[in-house]
DNA sequence: GTCTATACCTCGATAGAC
DNA sequence: GTCTATCGAGGTATAGAC
C-alpha cells in the first residue's frame, strides 16, 4: 500500500538534505574559497559552478546573481561570528573585553580563508556601489558600538580603559587587527596574530594599570 | 635667413614640453586617481584615456599595457616618498624613528588620494600573478628592512626599543598604519590618523622610558 | 533542479591611415 | 603622436528543453 503522491513525505521532513542543500552549500563552500584567493571581482561563476559540479545556470538557480552568492557567503559567515562573540551571554567588558581580542585572534588564526575573504571584500567594498559596500558598512558600524560600549564600562582588574585615550583606543585597536589580518595575507609564515595581539594588550596593561 | 631644417632646434630643447610629455603627464595623473578611486582591476583605460582627453590607442602609445602603465605610476610615487624620508640625509634611528612615524602620518594625511591607491593596490597585489604583485612584495620588504635597522640602532632618549619586543614592534607599527589607512579610506571624516599614530608612539614611550 | 545554447556586453590590445 | 576601426577573449545573465 502506497500514500497518494501528494501525501508522500517531502524530502525536507526526513531530515535528509534535498539535493539542492547539496548543492547550494557546496557552491557557498567554492564561493568562499575563490573570494578568499583572489577576491570577489576577480571571482567567476563560471570557475565556482565548474569547482562545484555544477552547470553556470545550475548555479544560478540557487543565486540568482553574483552578487547574491556573495551576499549569501557573507551573512553565513557573519552569524558563525555572531555565534562565537555572544553566543554565550553578554559581551565581554572592560578589560575582559581587550583579552577577548586575543581570544578573537586566535579564532581567526585557524580560519586564514575567513581572514583574507573578509580583508579583500572590506578592501573592494569601500567603492560605492559594490555589491558588499552596504554589507561591509554595517559591519563596520556594529565594531564601533560594541567598542565604544567595552571602553565605557569598568571593572576591577585596572583603571579604566575609557579614562584617557579610550575612545582613540577602541579604533586603534581594531585597526591593529585590520592591518595585521591585512598583511597577514602577504606573508603568512612570518607572523603570529596572536602573539602581536597579545603584545599589545600587553601594552595597554603596563600603561594603565 | 633660416636654417635647414635638419639644424632646427628640436622642441625638447627649448625648454617647453613637448605634447607628448603633456599626454603622458596627464595620464598618469588621471591613472593614478582611477586606481585609488576604484582600484586598478577595476580601472579601464578607456576611462583613463577619456578623462586624459586622448584615444585609447594615443594612451597605448605612450604605455604599451594597462600593466605598464600601473608600474609608471608607482614608480613614480614611489620616487617622491624616497626623497621625503631619505632626501635630507640618513634614516632616523632610535625614538626619532618612531617619531618619524608621526611626520609620514602627517604627510599622508594631506595626500588621501595616494594613500587609497596604496592601500588597494597592496590588496589586489596580494594574488600572485597581479601586475603590481612583485612591486608591493619589494615595498615591503625594505621597509621591514628599515624597521629591523631603526629597532637595532640605540639613542639616548630612553631604552632600547630593541630591548624586550622591538621586534613584534617593528611589525605592530607598520601594521597599524597599514590598518588605519585602510580604515581611513572607508570613514575618512571620522579619523585623524596623526592623533592615533602619536597615540601609540605616546603608549610605547610611557612604557620603555 | 539541472542542463545546453546563446545573447549581449565590456574590455584590452592590434592594424593601419594620417 | 594621434586617430578610427576592429578583433577576440572573457564575463554575466537569460531562454528554454529535460
Amino acid at each position: 500500500m502506497s500514500f497518494p503522491s501528494h501525501y508522500a513525505i517531502p524530502p525536507t521532513a526526513t531530515g535528509k538534505r534535498r539535493d539542492g542543500d547539496r548543492t547550494r552549500a557546496k557552491a557557498l563552500q567554492v564561493a568562499a574559497a575563490q573570494i578568499s584567493a583572489i577576491g570577489f571581482n576577480k571571482m567567476t561563476i563560471a570557475r565556482v559552478a565548474a569547482d562545484a559540479g555544477v552547470s553556470q545556470s545550475g548555479l544560478l538557480h540557487h543565486f540568482p546573481s553574483k552578487a547574491a552568492l556573495l551576499a549569501a557567503v557573507l551573512d553565513e559567515r557573519e552569524r558563525e561570528d555572531s555565534e562565537f562573540l555572544f553566543g554565550d551571554g553578554s559581551p565581554p567588558l572592560g578589560w575582559d573585553a581587550f583579552e577577548s581580542l586575543v581570544a578573537l585572534s586566535a579564532r581567526n588564526q585557524t580560519r586564514p580563508e575567513w581572514v583574507e575573504l573578509f580583508v579583500r571584500t572590506s578592501a573592494e567594498a569601500t567603492v560605492p556601489g559594490h555589491p558588499a559596500h552596504d554589507w561591509v558598512t554595517r559591519h563596520y558600524q556594529s565594531l564601533r558600538k560594541l567598542a565604544h560600549r567595552r571602553c565605557r564600562a569598568r571593572n576591577g582588574t585596572g583603571r579604566d580603559p575609557a579614562g584617557r585615550a579610550g575612545a582613540v583606543h577602541g579604533r586603534v585597536d581594531r585597526r591593529l587587527l585590520d592591518g595585521m589580518q591585512q598583511q597577514w595575507g602577504l606573508e603568512p609564515r612570518e607572523i603570529s596574530m596572536v602573539d602581536n595581539v597579545r603584545e599589545h594588550v600587553r601594552l595597554l596593561r603596563m600603561t594603565w594599570s
